[in-house]
DNA sequence: CTAGGGTTAG
């Protein structure tokens, strides 16, 4: 007994060189190189081939690689497989398929045309490995090939072409392709429903996927990301409750689409609920659910909990910094985002396009106007990253902001990309704010005839005529609103309570609580009376008298979002609402003085950034 | 030896 208990803890090194004589059989080598379970086991299994002259045994040496592959060293991979003469199709396979799988599509394209130079027949796996994230060109060519060669048909093979037509967006070849199988599979069918989630047929995916008689994981983690990437976070979480319904395990992929859709929605009760279910099912805070996490807690207003998150993981990357950077932002913490650049600059992360975003908003909504100037040219000068629309988006928001409104106008004309909509927005928006007709005028009247003008647009005008009181403006842009027919985006805004999220539109009385809503509108009314609150009629669009005017302000989706707040939970309690569009000046007046009179703290997050309203004031300064 | 799923953004 004693003896094999010896022999059990000897040194692997000491047992190979007893057994020099006698090699070991290729079997437990297999068995060696299939079972290890790092990256020194198997050199260690390696070393013990080239001591016994087995290094070019066809099968281990193509096991070898493909262990290496699978352990991210592709370096050894291919030098191992420089050495092998004449490599059978297997081994050229499964080099085409490292590659493939690392997403180096050029060179695994570069190794199957090396093989067929070599006269080596590929095969249907060989096929299957290539078309792995190929390009639409070669993967026409690869399939007229597996046309010729009768492989075309193979389940595995359709399937990969399929995704190709599929990654291409060409659906319609896709489909064609995926009705004209011999015969589907679980993944076929999940090729086919991604296709149609990538160019946004949601309600196509959905019937594939309702009428699938088998499901697993990944089908349902590409039907739920399909509602959460495509604007329908609430679809989103309700797919999910049917995924658990349906004792159907969800995996690190799945906590992410969540996630972000607790995100958009603002839900935290929802994103507190999945930040346990991670921790009690032992999903690992790894970088990607750790800035979905802290991604969630942002936009759910919860700072706390985002920094929490972020301090707690371990292998932080330069996304968990940004998402961290562009978190604090976004809530106007301006000094806590530049200071978080620093540290990440200091410990040797190299900023990213999105790391400026985050500084240049923080430095808009801080109006340090130089600071951000100096990070707009380090961002070339010192990073070599080229500004997006994005960039110049937060630049003239900064320049807009401390009132230098010629100054944005004119870095606008001098941007050598296209200017996009929302840029233009920006500034018509800041011309909004420092009640510039002329110019804001001037910019509409281009929107206008270069076609680019949205209902946004239009809004802002009218919006820019009404701060200033000029009446015949505003009526005029909404003539000619009614005109083209351009209709206002409807403003929604809603408000999570007890693990549901209520969404309210304008005059909406579509909650089952309508009735005590309504009523609590009528309290908030008198409070905001005795307060001596005058309520903004003269920015509302339509065509009505006054006491109407006043009434449609009454009722905006906002304030009805903060009634339900309030008569829906304890006092005392934060209220957080999310809002699709921008908070409207009068809602934001109102939410001010109700925050004083409530002693409620109030968060609101509108399209873009978060407003928190406490004792009457507002951390936006009353600019936004 | 094979096929399908992902994080930060004006």
């Amino acid at each position: 007994m004693s003896s094999t208990a010896t022999l059990a803890t000897t040194a692997p090194t000491h047992h190979h060189h007893h057994h020099r004589r006698h090699p070991p059989s290729i079997d437990r080598l297999t068995f060696l190189i299939d079972k290890s379970k790092s990256i020194n086991h198997l050199l260690q299994t390696h070393a013990l081939l080239l001591r016994h002259g087995l290094h070019h045994h066809p099968i281990l040496n193509f096991k070898l690689q493909r262990s290496y592959a699978s352990f991210g060293r592709l370096d050894h991979s291919v030098a191992l497989f420089h050495r092998t003469d004449n490599p059978t199709v297997y081994f050229w396979t499964s080099i085409i398929h490292s590659h493939a799988q690392l997403g180096l599509q050029n060179l695994a394209l570069m190794y199957f045309t090396e093989m067929l130079t070599n006269g080596v027949e590929p095969n249907c796996f060989t096929f299957s490995a290539v078309m792995k994230t190929c390009p639409l060109e070669p993967g026409k060519a690869l399939h007229s090939q597996t046309i010729k060669l009768g492989f075309d048909s193979d389940l595995y093979v359709r399937t990969g072409l399929v995704d190709v037509y599929a990654r291409a967006g060409d659906v319609v070849s896709a489909r064609q392709l995926f009705d004209t199988m011999p015969e589907k599979s679980l993944v076929s069918l999940t090729a086919m429903i991604t296709s149609y989630v990538k160019r946004g047929a949601i309600e196509a995916a959905r019937k594939l996927f309702d009428g699938m008689q088998e499901r697993d994981v990944v089908c349902w983690n590409v039907m739920i990301d399909g509602y959460a990437q495509h604007g329908m976070p609430n679809e989103a979480l309700f797919l999910f409750r049917k995924m658990l319904a349906a004792k159907f395990k969800p995996n690190e992929l799945t906590v992410l689409s969540l996630l972000s859709a607790c995100g958009q929605l603002g839900a935290l009760e929802s994103g507190r609920w999945l930040h346990s279910y991670i921790e009690n099912n032992r999903i690992l805070v790894n970088a990607h659910v750790g800035t979905a996490l802290i991604d969630m807690y942002s936009k759910c207003g919860s700072l706390e909990d985002a920094r929490l998150v972020f301090d707690r993981i371990e292998e932080k990357d330069v996304v968990v910094w940004n998402s961290m950077v562009v978190g604090y932002a976004m809530h106007g913490f301006s000094q806590d985002a530049l200071q978080l650049f620093v540290e990440m600059r200091r410990i040797g992360y190299r900023p990213t396009d999105i790391t400026f975003i985050g500084v240049l908003s923080a430095c808009a909504y801080a109006g340090l106007v130089n600071k951000g100037r100096a990070f707009f040219s380090s961002m070339k000068d010192e990073y070599g990253i080229e500004p997006k629309i994005e960039h110049y988006g937060c630049m003239v928001n900064l320049l807009s902001r401390a009132g230098q409104l010629e100054e944005a106008y004119e870095f606008v004309k001098k941007i050598k990309i296209d200017p996009d909509p929302v840029l233009w927005g920006t500034l018509l928006g800041a011309c909004r704010l420092h009640g510039n007709i002329a110019l804001g005028e001037e910019i509409a009247e281009f929107l206008l005839g270069q076609n680019l003008a949205n209902s946004g647009t239009y809004i802002l005008l009218s919006n820019i005529y009404a701060t200033v009181g000029n009446w015949d403006g505003v009526a005029r842009v909404r003539a000619l609103m009614k005109s083209s027919g351009i209709q206002k985006e409807p403003g929604c805004s809603s408000i999570e309570v007890d693990n549901k999220v209520h969404e309210f539109l304008a005059g909406d009385r579509r909650n089952p609580r309508s009735k005590e809503i309504y009523m609590m509108i009528e309290e908030m009314n008198r409070w905001l009376k005795t307060h001596g609150y005058a309520p903004q009629v003269d920015t509302v669009l339509h065509d009505l008298g006054d006491k109407e005017k006043e009434q449609s302000l009454e009722v905006h989706s906002e304030k009805l979002a903060l009634a339900f707040g309030l008569i829906s939970t304890q006092a005392g309690t934060t209220i957080k609402i999310v809002k699709n569009l921008r908070v409207c000046s009068d809602c934001h007046a109102v939410t001010k003085l109700l925050s004083k009179i409530t002693g409620r703290k109030i968060v609101m997050r509108d399209r873009n950034r978060f407003h928190h309203f406490v004792n009457g004031s507002c951390s936006c300064g009353d600019y936004w």
